[in-house]
DNA sequence: AATAGTTTTGCAAATGTTTTCATAAATGGA
DNA sequence: TCCATTTATGAAAACATTTGCAAAACTATT
């Protein structure tokens, strides 16, 4: 049926099967309504006979939109950040939108040089993870006349729109509660914070909640691990190993939650009896460990959603304004945490 | 610094501010061999001066390759296609390409849509998950002249190159290994097979492999359950609650295998000593969770990589033939299943 | 200083569309 | 049946580039 593998099948090769100006063609795609009925069934058919596939790069040029979003993300091996995408996604190809999308692995010289080939591509829309960037990054955007959101964190008075969850209150929310059960002695287990803001935020949150109660935590309580359940666990074994343990781990996220879960157990502790453990992000599985995770809940799904419908109308529709919008994160008290006196 | 963020910076306001021709700025770009040295300099002046960036649309239309690539998946949400799309962006962004990402929820018409967004898009190389799509999918994309590659399985004899993992292979392996173990009481849990042909395989492979054994499976040791943790806990818990029990459950991937562990749990039930349960994947986290998952590991990291460096360089050098490539699942041997007869 | 050869540059056509403007065709009212 | 509208179509310019070809500017050789 669908002939012509060689000879490029374009505009021209269809109007001429239709006996049509190009004009006409162009205007059976674009303002359907325009163009007689019969005509239009003409068209239809050389278009089908052909295999014709309308060419956007050439409707780039005419400024019209490209009908991609450059999406950067520090890495999609996080189900948690590969879950804001998805829902991302979806909701911008509701409206006719394709992501572009490259990772950077939390290197800001790749995200500059990845934002720079998405502005060649034409990206209509620009989305970048976290607040914190390189200010050349910040620079590039301004240059262009394209809308551009954060996703991910949120807080007041960002760059661009920021369409998240704040990290400092989820940081400050899940140290409350540990405080509120009666711990004192509390370890913390969190990533490198280097390029991390949204680490970087729920840490400094949770140490300053700390230090507002008047509790400090020993150096040697406070672990850095890598996001990966076998490290944590390993980290966990052995700061259970020393003489003196903490009553609880606050965990920078439910990775690290999961593998002190695990390292908990190989030492021999129950958790919540012995150790209290607390993760950030409710991942997928943290309801369903043993014990459910008591954890903080990014709602992922909804950041997604809601920064593509914030982005994809900032683009549609050019005079708008578009604000930053919290997602607040929510307390999740499940079975890992418990009460200090009843132990 | 960078100016003109109204009057669109093209190539002719760049030819303009370096007093070149606008031959000589694209020749800057793309043969920069071919211009003088103190020329290059005047132009790099003016580039930056303006803030110029490449037009790839415009590139585009001269058959100029547009620089991407579509990669359709079925969803982003399982952390394991995640982590192929992470590896696969990876490698062929070194050679300057960036990918086109979209998900159809495993709904063949939406595939087909999303295609035809891609070609338009002019993609250079498309990769398709998995073997099995609408007829019509693979008409477009023989209608091109492009490449395209199935990623994620592997089998002979397909359309285009597969690379991947034999998913009858990894169904009969673990499978023989239960087998070897002395099992002969075997459920299973498999997720709908529908418009998925992974799953689909790895099921017909464990039902033959059993069948060949003189093995059947009573109907409501038959389990269908959707990708997810909790409901395969249920379902697990409610198959476990029976009189007669099996003794070992196949799971049909890591995280239903997950689910079915904390349904053993749930149920009061000790893994590997009173039933053994085995998955397919080797996700993350799985040779972590207690007791550690035997199963399968389908390599993701590689087979996203050795998808991209054959694409990648059946787009660059269009003569070469693109062979499938099988990356061998393993069978990976943990604590949650065990002998028979030493129960 | 003239010639031949080489390197560098510019002109203009080409790429696949869209869109403005003008013209042609169809329609309606008298 | 004619004229005024309205509707449908086409011609040509525009979009941001690349590229083949030819001209111009250098270099080296005599």
């Amino acid at each position: 049926m669908i002939d012509r593998k060689q000879k490029q099948v374009d505009i021209v090769s269809v109007a001429k099967a239709a006996n049509v100006s190009t004009s006409t063609v162009s205007r059976y795609f674009n303002h359907p309504e325009l163009v007689k009925l019969v005509t239009r069934r003409r068209i239809e058919t050389a278009v089908r006979k052909q295999g014709y596939i309308r060419n956007r790069a050439a409707q780039t040029i005419h400024g019209i939109r490209s009908g991609t979003i450059g999406v950067i993300v520090p890495t999609l091996d996080h189900a948690i950040f590969a879950e804001v995408v998805q829902s991302f996604s979806d909701t911008v190809a509701e409206q006719g939108f394709t992501i572009l999308l490259a990772s950077h692995g939390y290197d800001q010289q790749r995200e500059y040089a990845i934002l720079r080939k998405m502005l060649e591509h034409r990206v209509d829309g620009i989305v970048l993870t976290g607040l914190d960037h390189d200010d050349a990054v910040f620079r590039l955007i301004d240059s262009q006349t394209i809308p551009s959101i954060l996703m991910w964190n949120y807080a007041d008075n960002t760059r661009y729109p920021s369409i998240g969850s704040d990290n400092n209150f989820a940081g400050a929310m899940i140290t409350e509660h540990l405080l509120s059960q009666g711990h004192r002695d509390i370890a913390c287990m969190f990533p490198p914070t280097r390029g991390n803001d949204r680490a970087q935020a729920r840490f400094s949150a949770v140490m300053e909640t700390l230090t507002d109660a008047g509790i400090s935590v020993p150096d040697h309580w406070q672990l850095t691990t890598v996001y990966s359940i076998s490290d944590s666990k390993r980290d966990t074994l052995k700061l259970l190993n020393r003489t003196e343990r903490p009553t609880a781990i606050i965990c920078g996220n439910d990775i690290l939650a999961t593998g002190a879960l695990y390292g908990a157990a190989a030492a021999g502790l129950r958790v919540p009896n012995d150790i209290s453990i607390t993760g950030i992000g409710d991942f997928k599985g943290s309801a369903e460990i043993e014990p459910a995770l008591t954890t903080v809940r990014i709602p992922a799904k909804r950041i997604g959603h809601e920064a593509g419908l914030a982005l994809s109308s900032a683009i549609i529709n050019p005079g708008s304004v578009t604000t930053g919008l919290h997602c607040k994160p929510k307390l999740i008290i499940r079975s890992s945490s418990k009460p200090l006196s009843s132990a």
